[in-house]
DNA sequence: ACGAATAGTAAGCATTGCTTATTATTACCC
DNA sequence: GGGTAATAATAAGCAATGCTTACTATTCGT
């Protein structure tokens, strides 16, 4: 056809654009075969975050996650809306508020894990053992390179001024 | 102290969390040292795919993005509005309009491949050559996995009822 | 030539994420 | 001890992404 424009013409070059598309199928795929409650990928990954930082102060899983704690407090609305997580004060801190899952969270959490097994278990499909296990190695040598640089000193709370403003 | 909780204390397990922290880590990155415009990481997806692919449709443009034509389109306005991209009808078919890139955008464009290499080699530091290459290879091999069973048929145009819808 | 499909847009909604400002509480230090 | 700093959470309000639905202008197919 003569308007077809070639797309895709060009080879991929970009690290962070290559695992930005792949993010983005995998999060469409995880959305699309959504189980059980109805949840944005972000609250996926709240309850993920959750799941393995039980009790933390909101303050510390804002850092975990990555997000201002603002950010942070109306996500755990969402889902304490939905009764999936629990706001307890902190006995030893009162102006800190601590957050559990609920019983309820389970069978949500359960799901996504199976999910992501599954999706892992395609992602590495007609890879050797050893192959995936390399694949796994060098991300996180990855991870580390990209990751270490920025180490706790660049809390998501406020952004840090830029030097000249005052 | 007695209060803090063990944040961080399991293992990473799942590939797609994994791999969604280590992007959401570059697009921190890459925004902070941004350059130039202040542009979205969407936008600079944009001008990702409009470098390299030129003169596009903007239906073909938004499979390509994997978003709907409609948030296409508002981005293209965005771009539209700096300069750094210009409409133009399509002489074969006056529905369609085809989307390039201005010669303005050459500077921001230029920009962001330097930063795309710069982050690229960070990210590599300390594998050799043959590991990277290895990463590589295993990742194309992942994305084919991930991104092969949604070959063309699910455009992001409209969603697809799901069976029982009519 | 007429009806169905397609390209683009407008309007409106939910979510994410931010900044700034407020309130309670704790920590520091003199 | 008492006053000021810092900290934990929230409220209000803005911008961007992404969606659905609805509409207009074309083009395609028969």
């Amino acid at each position: 056809m003569s308007g077809t424009p070639r797309f895709n013409a060009t080879r991929e070059r970009s690290l962070g654009f290559a695992l930005a598309e792949l993010v983005r199928a995998m999060r469409r795929d995880f959305l699309d075969r959504n189980p059980v409650q109805k949840l944005t990928p972000e609250l996926w990954r709240l309850l993920y975050c959750l799941d393995r930082n039980q009790g933390g102060r909101q303050t510390d899983l804002a850092a975990v996650m990555d997000v201002t704690p603002v950010t942070l407090g109306r996500m755990i609305d969402q889902l304490e809306k939905r009764g999936l997580v629990q706001r307890a004060p902190d006995p030893d801190d009162r102006r800190a508020i601590r957050v559990r899952l609920t019983a309820k969270a389970a069978t949500p959490i359960a799901r996504m894990h199976a999910l992501v097994d599954e999706t892992g278990k395609r992602a590495v499909r007609g890879l050797t053992r050893a192959e995936e296990d390399q694949f796994w190695r060098l991300l996180g040598r990855i991870r580390e390179n990209l990751l270490a640089p920025r180490p706790v000193g660049k809390q998501r709370t406020a952004r840090r001024r830029t030097a000249a403003g005052r």
